[in-house]
DNA sequence: GCAAAAGTGTTAGCAATACACCCATGC
DNA sequence: GCATGGGTGTATTGCTAACACTTTTGC
């Protein structure tokens, strides 16, 4: 089916689609969410990824980043999606394309590859159906990451980067910390993101004098102490989008449809 | 060769790259630059890119981006710099990944396609060999560009956001405005990638207070009005990478081959 | 002198920082 | 009361914007 080598140098690549997909703690499905949580470990701290161990050659036994197919018919994201549930079940609230990868050495014996690399944010509430964890999907905390096949680990870094250069949109921070949350904890994602400490004073004023939240009503008590207020974004806020960003492959594009089940693999 | 059309559908699309290219002026051989121009024309005010006259169906006769083939020995920035050359005979000084677009919609009747992007900045200095201008090539300023094959405008649209995302970056800047330049080019270039106007008092002091401008002792005189200091941008400040880009494709690789030359083409 | 562009000074206002302080709650 | 996190006050500092002003050149 396919040729000698130099005839197959000028074929193109093989082309797939690979996730990076954070959170703040492990996505399972009895973190059923909704209202802001008050969980006892105080999560927020550090963010979370799930990846897949491979089940072939290279780098067999390692870790790596969800992956999947391409089809003709599909968008780029839906054929993300597509990779997303399959191996994690998550449907997230957030998927935006990082980067497309297509270095002939980085297939390191395997064919050539072209991956376009899309990363998801995922919050309590998007587990679809039982979690896959156990079988062979784990979640780890990203600042503690097990050995990567692939470039996988710049990969990460890169979505990572991203993140952090993101962190000021509401639509962002939403989908990791819910849509309702106290002050409190929208200081322990920005910290947890940026990787920095923030004056959370500071941090309060700036935030009440944006504008962009509405208080709940609601008040959150999280050990024994004084209640909290429950902000929300404002509707407006969430709506605006930055044009040079979802630019590209039909944004809008959300009904994916159901298709054949893929079974929990990764491509480059 | 090709299956019946239910067969394709799961069969991956095609893959090409295309490249947005800006420049401050029609790049053509007789600009050789080097120094700081005293161009009669002031230029500066806007932008200028290269568009290529399709010659095939469907969109024939308009205008597209540049681009070409992918190879799977090629790094997907080989394959642009020789989309590049083969139709423009540039060699920009900078180029960097932009988006992947794959949605099935954007092929308009053609085969399903990949189209990675890349946007590619280039100064006075660039021309390679003849410019082909005239043959299917022309410029236009981006602010009145003609009608577009496919989702090329938007495809442009999304490469000036990002541009002017990135316009604070000395290697961009560089890029277009030449190596040495005065603060008045370089308030101009500012001004053509902003769209807005910037005070040329303030802008000045900024420049001079980033501590990233060295005086080269030179002068340059425009009209018959007071010489003009000229500037360059210190080491430190060239070599300092935004993390969150060229993370991905080996940035380092400069060396482009030479290889079979391509005939001017674009693709999706 | 006059025009035109280079370059400087001055002011007001806004936003980020640092940090001291008070408030509400459960034990 | 006291520990803990929620929440407020306030001074300092630095950057930005607006704009009036001076300097250097060719004609």
């Amino acid at each position: 089916m396919m040729g000698n080598v130099s005839e197959r140098r000028k074929q193109p690549p093989q082309i797939g689609v690979s996730v990076v997909i954070l959170a703040l703690e492990p996505v399972s499905r009895s973190n059923d969410g909704g209202r802001p949580e008050a969980g006892p470990s105080g999560a927020g701290s550090t963010l979370w990824m799930p990846l897949v161990k491979r089940v072939r050659q290279p780098f067999l036994g390692q870790w790596a980043l969800p992956g999947g197919d391409l089809r003709a018919d599909h968008s780029l994201e839906q054929s993300a999606y597509a990779a997303l549930e399959s191996t994690t079940s998550l449907h997230p609230r957030y998927l935006e394309q990082l980067y497309t990868f297509g270095d002939p050495a980085r297939s390191h014996g395997g064919l050539p590859m072209v991956s376009i690399v899309y990363w998801a944010l995922v919050g309590g509430s998007d587990a679809q159906t039982e979690p896959v964890e156990g079988n062979n999907v784990k979640w780890f905390p990203v600042d503690s990451l097990p050995e990567l096949a692939f470039d996988h680990r710049a990969i990460i870094d890169y979505a990572m980067g991203r993140l952090r250069g993101k962190i000021e949109y509401p639509q962002i921070v939403t989908r990791l910390v819910g849509e309702r949350f106290t002050l409190s904890q929208l200081h322990d994602v920005y910290e947890a993101v940026t990787g920095e400490a923030i004056d959370l004073a500071n941090f309060r004023r700036k935030m009440l004098a944006s504008g962009q939240l509405e208080d709940t009503g609601e008040k959150l008590r999280v050990g024994r102490n004084r209640p909290a207020a429950v902000y929300r974004y404002v509707r407006s806020a969430l709506r605006r989008a930055t044009p040079w960003d979802h630019g590209g492959d039909h944004p809008d594009s959300k009904g994916q449809e159901e298709d054949d089940a893929l079974t929990a693999l990764t491509t480059i």
